[in-house]
DNA sequence: ATTCAATACCTCGTGATATGATGTATCTCG
DNA sequence: CGAGATACATCATATCACGAGGTATTGAAT
């Protein structure tokens, strides 16, 4: 897929894969892979990103001595979700219009 | 609309607005503004990069004194816009997968 | 015992990119 | 004459994805 549209669902993705249960980095890039092939760099990125906009919050823990860092979203990450939608539904106006073209 | 999310529709927008036609950059943003506002310093970068790539060409001409640069699409961007459609399947079916965790 | 894959985290440098600010020049209309 | 529309362009900045590379543990296979 073109690197410039996948962009555009990055942050909502990650979102979307801690939404229902909070989730570690290493699963969210399992969990996404059959939809969105993810690396870890970028994941990585994202995450801060999400994490200094307040979107979610981490969690340290250890499993099997190992650290796992947990991610939960927040409200404002909830809302996000939420806003994305109806940037879809611009998203699609804009699509519209290229499709009636050809 | 997110600028992400605006970026990944930038260069097919354009190419779609010469593809009937071939048009030039000030005509492009009035064409554009109903559905995506473009600014001059973001299209003439868009033009430079598709010019580049090859998927348009451009002819110079003079109107009323002025310079107009007439933007003409090539079969690669044609090309390119065939390729959307083919992408926005793969974006829509990641839509669909965070619309589902809704 | 050693090797290798899987698990799990992280940082750094690079290249690509959109955009505001700014500049140049002409035409038209009041 | 002055303002707004027409029409192009460049530069600096900020953001960002991503590959390359790094650290460390567990567990299974050789």
């Amino acid at each position: 897929m073109d690197p410039q549209l996948r962009r555009g669902l990055l942050d909502v993705c990650v979102l979307s894969a801690i939404k229902d249960q909070d989730s570690y980095g290493y699963k969210i890039i399992k969990d996404l892979d059959p939809v969105l092939k993810l690396s870890e760099s970028t994941l990585y990125t994202i995450l801060k990103r999400l994490e200094d906009g307040g979107l979610l919050t981490v969690r340290v823990t250890m499993f099997m001595g190992r650290v796992r860092k947990y991610y939960h979203i927040t409200s404002s990450g909830l809302a996000r979700l939420e806003q994305f939608k109806s940037e879809w539904k611009e998203l699609m106006s804009v699509y519209k219009f290229i499709e009636d073209k050809q």
